[in-house]
DNA sequence: TTGTAGGCGTTATCAG
DNA sequence: CTGATAACGCCTACAA
């Protein structure tokens, strides 16, 4: 009836798959009873049970997810796409998302937009096959193809508020308030915002932030444009901020601020005491610099962690149930890359 | 015969999964036609394949890989298992995996193993079961284990050789001899060497250079034990490095090195006037400590790509081809953390 | 060039 | 409590 097709060696050789048929045959069961014994352990006898057991240890059983999946449409996978596998803003939730995911017995695979809309779509779509769930971490994508994804099969935004959709999200006002009010105090009245990627839902959010918060301490506000958030991109804008005539930067993120710092002292520029830096995340290595960078934590540790269990929260229920807005607090770590401006100093500054 | 067993709302709700059978339906063909049409263009007639493209397309047709694994056995999926994902030595490395095997149109699942070998051959065994092959990172089971695992499908090792497995190895002995060298030249006589993690090859051959090469230049050298290769970790080993009598340390890796440097410099010990710190690896960050650090340049980006070039060409080859050992050369990344041994300075700091 | 039929490994649904 | 049997979605001889 099933043929076994294995090029038997006579030697032990107990390489690769063995199926429950295999131990079935072994155990002198049935194979569906092995599947029972190995999934709903107490559906069958005790005997049984550990017959079943004994020969699946002894043939190195691994049950083959495909098969699984094939009938179940369950594959104990979930997917995390991201736009930047190497933008260390990610690590720190990508572990969280990972080890979470893996307590539950759960697999992560990655994936990576490279910043673009169509590409990420792409790759969703393309996990949308072979995952469970999915977390969407700074879709770049807009909030309708987000919510077809999401239709389809469970989801997670991290990063970003789409309307109906599971999101986890820094609010970022409370830490750039705490940043503003400091800037002021230190004599600060004009600060220039380094805006992250076009695509970028936070980036906006940010931006807002500054703007509320600057106009609330009467301050002046300027954005300027980057190109990527690296920090390549950060050396790239200094000019322009020492043209911007702002003596204080809150950068889109860590990445550009350490970027844009380092352009700027190795052009003889004063960090804090010509310009104040503050950044956004507090990646690693953010307090490498000198001076340690001044930056608003995003706890995404917390986010990759919340998102993974939102997600399999989802999965376990299986239910339709509502889409839930998680708000996680940001905080400011005030370092030495900000700080009271000198008047002398800004004057040579320009 | 088969029911389609969609729950058929009237409206245009495209949801969901489409089969090769709604396609064979859409476009008047038989399933299989579509499966050749979609797999073997050529294969069919130019009108059927149009036919069977559009309906495909209209119907947002997303293959089913489980169900194809199931037949074929392969997955389109590349495995990659590491130690940590949040050390960044591995970014680089997985970044280029990643975009190497997304550039062939594979797929990249990503593992940890928490630096421990029982964890990491668990990893294996399960993602063995999903991917088409593996690439193992800086692996802390033993030899066999592993020439088990490359025994049963395509593998590919990183930072580690392993007889009879392919593998992708930086040869330390370049920038290690060149680290060396410039220390001894500027007056050190004693090198520590921060261990990594036991179970580390690439920390015994690290090891064993410093060894080689001290001797070359008649320097004296001892080995400190650490606990995890981290910044943390490199803090703890600080009062035993200071007690060694050592005037210039090599860390098994950058994350040591900073940590190390932190905590002496926390303590008043001047970098590199009291001691000279070299790391490995150049991660992200490394040039951002003050003074920058000087470091062995690891060239993990190629090998990464490497790998995945290598395990990629495997799978396509589809034949028993003969384990490639692959190395790539080291340099030394000559920054501020090492110098010239002030004597003054020296004795201060015991 | 295209259709038919069987199988891949597992789970689910029925009987027994 | 356990056995038989039919899907699951796709691929691939083989036949037409």
């Amino acid at each position: 009836m099933r043929t076994p097709s294995a090029p038997v060696e006579g030697s032990g050789n107990v390489r690769s798959k063995a199926t429950i048929y295999d131990i079935a045959k072994a155990a002198g069961v049935n194979p569906s009873t092995v599947s029972r014994a190995l999934n709903n352990p107490g559906r069958v006898s005790a005997k049984t049970q550990k017959a079943v057991r004994d020969a699946a240890e002894e043939l190195q059983f691994q049950m083959n997810p495909y098969a699984r999946a094939l009938g179940t449409g369950r594959t104990e996978t979930l997917g995390l796409i991201l736009t930047d596998i190497t933008n260390p803003t990610f690590f720190d939730m990508i572990r969280a998302a990972q080890s979470t995911a893996i307590t539950r017995n759960y697999t992560m695979m990655i994936a990576e937009s490279a910043e673009s809309p169509a590409t990420e779509l792409k790759a969703a779509l393309r996990m949308q096959a072979t995952v469970d769930g999915l977390i969407l971490a700074s879709p770049r994508m807009d909030d309708d193809n987000i919510r077809i994804l999401a239709a389809t099969k469970p989801m997670v935004v991290v990063n970003r508020e789409v309307e109906g959709v599971s999101c986890v999200v820094p609010d970022v006002n409370g830490g750039i308030r705490a940043a503003i009010r400091v800037l002021a105090e230190q004599g600060h009245r004009k600060i220039a915002y380094l805006a992250g990627p076009t695509q970028s839902w936070m980036s906006d959010r940010r931006w807002e932030g500054v703007q509320d918060a600057s106009a609330w301490s009467r301050l002046e506000t300027v954005k300027l444009e980057t190109g990527k958030p690296t920090v390549d991109g950060g050396r790239r804008v200094a000019r322009e901020v020492l043209s911007s005539g702002a003596t204080a930067v809150m950068a889109y993120n860590d990445l550009l601020a350490i970027g844009l710092m380092q352009e700027l002292q190795a052009a003889g520029v004063v960090v804090p005491d010509h310009i104040s830096i503050v950044g956004f995340d507090n990646i690693f290595g953010a307090d490498f610099t000198t001076p340690p960078l001044t930056t608003v934590r995003s706890p995404l540790a917390t986010c990759g962690t919340t998102a993974a269990s939102l997600l399999l929260d989802k999965l376990d229920r299986e239910a339709e149930d509502q889409p839930s807005l998680v708000h996680v607090d940001t905080e400011l770590i005030l370092r030495g890359s900000s700080g009271r401006l000198l008047a002398a100093a800004a004057q040579t500054a320009h």
